[in-house]
DNA sequence: CTGAAAGCGCTTACAG
DNA sequence: CTGAAAGCGCTTACAG
């Protein structure tokens, strides 16, 4: 009892004009007369016609949709970062697809397969995870042989394809050096991690601005991690240091779910922030400013790396020159618990 | 210098069989020997050959792709509904893609035309939102007409679509009989909304525990709202409100941000949580043990409502029966900022 | 178990 | 400015 849908040919035939013109209208071709598209757009309206996008991708060669592929959309900052490319992305035209890479390579390979076979216009990947390992590049390289390609967070070696990222390494040692400033003692650094590319960065950062304190790198502390970079995680780093979080000004932290988790391990033990201890996130997360204490972070502009990496990625598909490699500043955000 | 793209027929014709043999195997037909099924995937592999999804989709009618359309992916909620719905999806074969709705009936009905458009599979829609816009109405009608849709979270009058849902009158009741059990005083209520149909509805549970008790009637109290339902409102309503906190035992919020941003705003003017207040917020955000104080909520258990979903859903595209309607119970999660 | 061939619903080069 | 017709890359009913 299924009825048929309804097609182009339908259309054409209820207003009397080709196929061609029907698909001209809904294309936006300026070389329909004004009456001739009204009457169409009127068929088209009363019979509820949703053209079928298979069909014309097929056709095309190429969908105009494109894809948003992020590290994980449980971090706020990615969520950002989508919003501000759908809503440039839908002003152009096009429409998008959301990817979770849910921080796993496998998930990142299906996706990218996935990609390839839907023949999408364009495809924008935003993560700091490592991309280095062999089946996750490969994956990357097969997506930019076939669709145009930009990544923002990262440059990995080898890549050929534009990449739009934050100086994490400069922004990670200017925060540091403030830390230092305001707290003349040894830094906590949390933490180093084998999987995220950025947090190697970040770590790094921090270490430079340690380099200019000799005095306090002995007793300064890089924690190593090998999980996640959630709450969690930061609370047991926070609970297994107890009572020697005394011995640290202040606690550099590369993002703001382990920061986060550090504070509540510190309060359980009475130690105060920024009193007894100064606490900083990287991200910038929304929840911050209203926590107790609320929590200071780097942060980094979604809407800018987002315009930026658009830009590259609307060249590409006209065919048309690009900035290879663009850096963005972050800034330091200052809040209670890094008060001095 | 386009290399041309590898199709179905150079696999055909590289293996020495006929297109429809290679469309076999990619589909896991059984009747194909195990010597051409082998000889033609290693074709497969060797080209590296990524069939074109849109021309199966418009083969076949109807795409292998099941929608998943949330309220809002910066709802930590929400994204552990996707993955949960992801993980049993793509174990069944079909992959996914994710719609986020940014609260807007316009984002909504845009992605359900999107999703008409591509021939999906079925479509998972999830919201609390009010969806009796004469719009959105008629944007699901569509869907439902045209593909087999599930909707997570509420039934709508009228509804010709088979729903998930948890028990928020009753969960509300109960929650708020608890907290005046635990605090015999008057209560706050945050915040009855107009777009929020979930919100509306467990104000009324709250207040039809509040009805058990007459004495407290009098001075308790529900903030209305307009805007969304934020830590930046909760936020307001706690600053606006200021030392009034005090009149009530506890505060009784429609979801997590806005108890969460509540607090902060009492922490500043001293009034302790729970000593002095009690909060309880609903949802249950990942981020609510690590504060301090640790958020009490109610939950509601996201891999549960994926499963009962899925199951209709997939019923439905096998055209076998399913539930009209589930219900699911949700559970109070006391933390520090109710106990007594 | 395998192949030849039709056809899904669009777009576009070509002709008028 | 408009139309007739070919063709995008798959899948599937049919025949063998």
């Amino acid at each position: 009892m299924m009825v048929k849908k309804t097609g182009l040919v339908d259309i054409a035939r209820e207003a009397g004009v080709s196929t061609a013109t029907v698909s001209r209208v809904l294309n936006d071709s300026e070389k329909v007369t004004a009456k001739t598209r009204e009457r169409v757009l009127a068929v088209v309206e009363r019979l509820n016609f949703r053209p079928d996008l298979s069909a014309s991708t097929l056709r095309r060669g190429r969908s105009k949709t494109i894809g948003i592929a992020v590290a994980s959309i449980s971090q706020p900052w990615y969520v950002k970062l989508i919003r501000a490319l759908r809503a440039e992305i839908t002003s152009r035209g096009y429409t998008t697809v959301v990817y979770d890479l849910e921080h796993s390579d496998d998930v990142l390979i299906e996706h990218m397969e996935n990609a390839i076979s839907l023949r999408l216009a364009g495809m924008v990947l935003a993560t700091g995870d490592r991309l280095d390992a062999a089946g996750v590049h490969g994956a990357l390289e097969n997506v930019a042989a076939s669709i145009p390609l930009v990544v923002i967070g990262q440059r990995t070696a080898g890549a050929n394809w534009p990449t739009v990222r934050f100086d994490d390494f400069e922004a990670s040692r200017r925060a540091a050096a403030e830390l230092i400033s305001r707290r003349a003692r040894p830094l906590l650094v949390i933490a180093r991690s084998t999987t995220s590319h950025l947090a190697q960065l970040r770590v790094s950062g921090a270490l430079a601005a340690l380099h200019e304190h000799p005095a306090l790198q002995g007793g300064s502390h890089v924690v190593d991690l090998e999980g996640p970079m959630s709450f969690e995680v930061g609370y047991a780093i926070g609970s297994g240091l107890g009572e020697r979080l005394r011995q640290f000004g202040a606690v550099f932290c590369v993002n703001d779910e382990l920061a986060l988790g550090l504070a509540r391990a510190a309060s359980e033990i009475d130690i105060r922030i920024p009193g007894d201890l100064l606490v900083l996130g990287y991200g910038d997360i929304d929840v911050l400013p209203f926590l107790t204490p609320s929590l200071s972070s780097v942060s980094g502009d979604a809407q800018h790396v987002a315009r930026d990496g658009l830009s590259a990625l609307f060249s590409m598909i006209q065919d048309q020159p690009y900035a290879e490699d663009v850096i963005v500043e972050r800034s330091i955000i200052h809040r209670e618990s890094t008060s001095c």
